[in-house]
DNA sequence: GCGGTCCATCAGCAATACTGATGACCATGG
DNA sequence: CCATGGTCATCAGTATTGCTGATGGACCGC
């Protein structure tokens, strides 16, 4: 009666699978049981919520969806959190990173934990941002490494899943990948607004997503000529070099230019700044605010020049502190 | 065994309560049924919640408490939501107004919607912010009235409760509000950062929340003298002229100053603008995306000069669209 | 039209979630 | 010092719920 998680559950899943029996197996139930939770929720919320043969969701259902998804993380994400309060921080350390959000300060980080407590197990796992979140909130990572296009010195933006910290680790301009033989190569910066109509590749997990393009600047436009789903920015660069369209990336990741100028060494790829508007790529380390144990000091140590806070005015999320400028990373990448 | 919501409503309702058998009464259940619900959660998770006699939480409970609320939140608003599709639109509005949100503007675009559609009720409602939030989520407003501090053209952050649509009304500069006696009035500018030991007047409904400052300035500081739990901008402006402390407001808020000068004739409030940090105050207007019918009107009216737009980018917000200055609410109020 | 697959429905059973009674505990006050 | 009125915990009993497993109708490919 009170739209039981359990309901709300089998109903993604039958829609993910989009069956019935499907859903049964995959949740333990049998076939009738996974009828019935559906027909409970159609009779609790007074309307149809799937058409059957073929099973899909009726507009009503798609909403519902919307709903689902978010408050089944956030239950999860209280379970999870509960757990950690109440079980010992163990001598081990999951790492979730998004793409962009492995840098060399990570790679220094860790290894002055390591240096510090050598018996604590480490892991690195590289995901993409919404799995990166998801993790954080539900358990499976101890912290975060998330990314993404912001204006300078402003917070990213989380799906709120409960007392989560997030603190800056970095804020690195923004460049635009280019193939080599590209027109614009030789432009001191673009406005991303000439780029409107340009071909993009839509690499929601390792680029800047477009539909932070299209937020930014407030137009539709950005049409993705390809989409890339891998989480490896040199996948990505190749597919840039061989034309398949343009992605904006972090300065420092289009190419490790070790010489003079901005064309990667072989690579194909060259980057431009982006001139307008004023964005930054910005690297943020989350974690759930009952953290404790060497993940505690891998997320200080990360946001080494901020002050820790815990959360204050949303009691949702705490603020992010501004960043520090990260002088490795920077290293080597002056615009021509 | 998934963290019932039953479970989490009579947790949370008991600690409200203070009272097993008060939240039994509450409820409508046996004080009985009471006791084997928490009973349950307490298994369930692994760990004692509350503290019995007198019944209290523990740290594991408080933690509970920050995931339980905007969990049901967030179930009602999606019952609330799908309950919107379903029902047709009735020819009725009713808006939710924070204090500051309180515009000249809104009582326009009511004007006009009245003369458009005579036969529509409408109701204003006054509440406090979160209770504004609360309410559209959960389906007890058509449409919110919403207001905060934030760098300009930001948009201010709701809790996340689902595809709710937010959009910008306006953006005014701020000011403090002193006792016209005070040593300060007579500046033409005042930055936050040299008030953070100044007495203020913590009025979290009414006035620009204490919390925020701190977060804007990212200093502790900003301690409340006084705190005023009203939602009636005269209050405290009496307040703050009997000396009681410093309050951040929008300044049209502070005194409606029909000459020249900043002095409130008659109030003993003296408006000083705020000139660092660059805060402004914000209106924003707030609907469920499944809105329609006059509410619907209503929102684009207050939002005129902005392109609708549904959500994209993250699913659960609309991006707030930049704001249109509002010329009637500045009006008369030039800085001397 | 026949086997296969799908979902809906029904009966039956087992687990559940209540109620109401009782008991332990702790105040307060005679 | 023991009564009294309050609290919450516990227990037995029962009504309801939520599952399984079987059956039946609808649709599809052959």
């Amino acid at each position: 009666m009170t739209m039981d998680p359990h309901l709300l559950r089998t109903f993604v899943t039958v829609v993910r699978c989009g069956s019935f029996s499907e859903a049964a197996r995959e949740l333990g139930y049998t076939q009738s049981a996974v009828s019935q939770h559906i027909a409970a929720l159609e009779a609790d919320l007074g309307a149809a919520l799937l058409r059957r043969r073929p099973v899909a969701p009726t507009g009503v259902g798609e909403r519902l969806l919307e709903h689902a998804g978010p408050l089944l993380l956030r239950l999860d994400a209280a379970r999870a959190d509960i757990a950690r309060l109440t079980t010992a921080p163990a001598a081990r350390v999951v790492v979730g990173v998004a793409p962009l959000a492995m840098t060399h300060r990570l790679g220094a980080a860790l290894a002055a934990l390591r240096r510090q407590q050598p018996l604590v197990e480490v892991t690195v796992r590289a995901l993409g941002r919404e799995a990166v979140a998801r993790d954080v909130a539900t358990g499976g990572l101890d912290l975060g490494l998330f990314d993404g296009a912001t204006a300078p010195h402003d917070p990213l933006h989380l799906a709120d899943t409960g007392p989560l910290t997030t603190r800056a680790v970095t804020e690195q301009p923004l460049a635009v990948a280019l193939p080599a033989t590209h027109p614009l190569v030789g432009r001191a910066g673009l406005r991303l607004s000439d780029l409107a109509d340009a071909q993009w590749i839509d690499a929601p997990d390792t680029a800047v997503p477009l539909a932070q393009l299209r937020a930014a600047s407030e137009t539709d436009g950005y049409r993705p000529a390809l989409r890339y789903d891998g989480t490896d920015v040199h996948g990505l660069r190749t597919l840039v070099a061989a034309g398949h369209g343009l992605a904006l990336l972090p300065r420092p990741a289009v190419g490790d230019v070790p010489g003079a100028g901005t064309a990667a060494a072989g690579l194909g790829v060259v980057a431009v700044p982006l001139s307008a508007p004023r964005l930054v790529h910005r690297i943020e380390v989350v974690h759930s605010s009952a953290v404790a144990g060497p993940a505690a000091l891998l997320a200080t140590a990360l946001a080494a020049d901020t002050r820790s806070k815990d959360p204050a005015g949303t009691p949702s999320r705490g603020p992010a502190e501004p960043p520090t400028e990260d002088a490795v990373e920077e290293r080597g990448v002056r615009a021509g």
